[in-house]
DNA sequence: CCGGTGAGTTAGACAAAGTCCAATTCTTGT
DNA sequence: ACAAGAATTGGACTTTGTCTAACTCACCGG
């Protein structure tokens, strides 16, 4: 997903795209996560969706992560022990995770290469390769 | 660490090496882990502690396995949405994650390479290089 | 229009992992 | 053996995420 949804129709189109209904909860969750386009934690999400009127439940904000999930819409940063983080950005790419601070900083894959991995047992799919590196303050 | 410490005063050794101090229950946590050589989570070694009697709690599971992280003891594994695992195997490897069955498979980090990493902002160390390769079950 | 149907949403109770604290118990150096 | 500091403890608490049963909404056929 490279390209930069701006109006609430070209977020209800690209949810089409995906085969997700747009409704109302999903496109501000949607237009969140394509404005910003961070890495966000459901909390955040939450937050942001709610900011102005509250109109979204905790509920939906979790279900329709999982839906985006499950529509490849977004990809899931497991990389901070105690939350998931999401990822509009859905082309390979790599991570630095600051230990100190949280902080998630993307590494573009291009310039990246992971060699001399063991074949998979049969019958397994390789759903994706992450690289994370872990960093912090030199002591 | 990559021998196996069979009787409790071996384990109060490598502890001591450590820099840390022996104590009953920081040396079943640690023969716990070093006895099973698997990726176990605060949960299960819990358990696995107080199979016989119980002796140890949760908090100081905890606050032992956060020593032993420190210590450089363990290494944490942070793959699964909903716990982290600890790894008793502190020496470069990566892993294969079934997402299916939440299972962790070691990768031997000898014939894997990571190549084109961008350099590091100043003043930051890298403290690890993760690599995980997400699995699951040819659909 | 209007009412029915199924998908989507919701509040709030719940569950699981992990943290925190003040009181107690252990280890260690002398 | 003893004092002092380190380690441990139960239990309450927090946080992230899940579940459910009721409700709402968009849409379709008549």
């Amino acid at each position: 997903m490279n390209f930069q949804p701006y109006t609430r129709e070209a977020v209800a189109d690209l949810l089409r795209g995906h085969d997700i209904t747009p409704t109302h909860q999903r496109i501000e969750i949607a237009f969140v996560l394509f404005e910003k386009r961070e890495h966000l934690c459901a909390d955040q999400i939450f937050a942001l969706v709610n900011a102005r009127h509250a109109e979204t439940s905790k509920a939906t904000v979790y279900n329709t992560l999982k839906l985006f999930l499950d529509k490849r819409l977004v990809r899931e940063l497991i990389v901070d022990p105690s939350k998931v983080f999401y990822d509009p950005n859905t082309t390979p790419h790599h991570h630095f995770y600051d230990v100190d601070s949280g902080e998630l900083t993307d590494i573009p894959a291009d310039s990246v290469r992971v060699e001399g991995l063991p074949a998979l047992p049969p019958g397994v799919v390789a759903e994706g390769v992450d690289v994370i590196v872990r960093t912090r303050r030199a002591s």
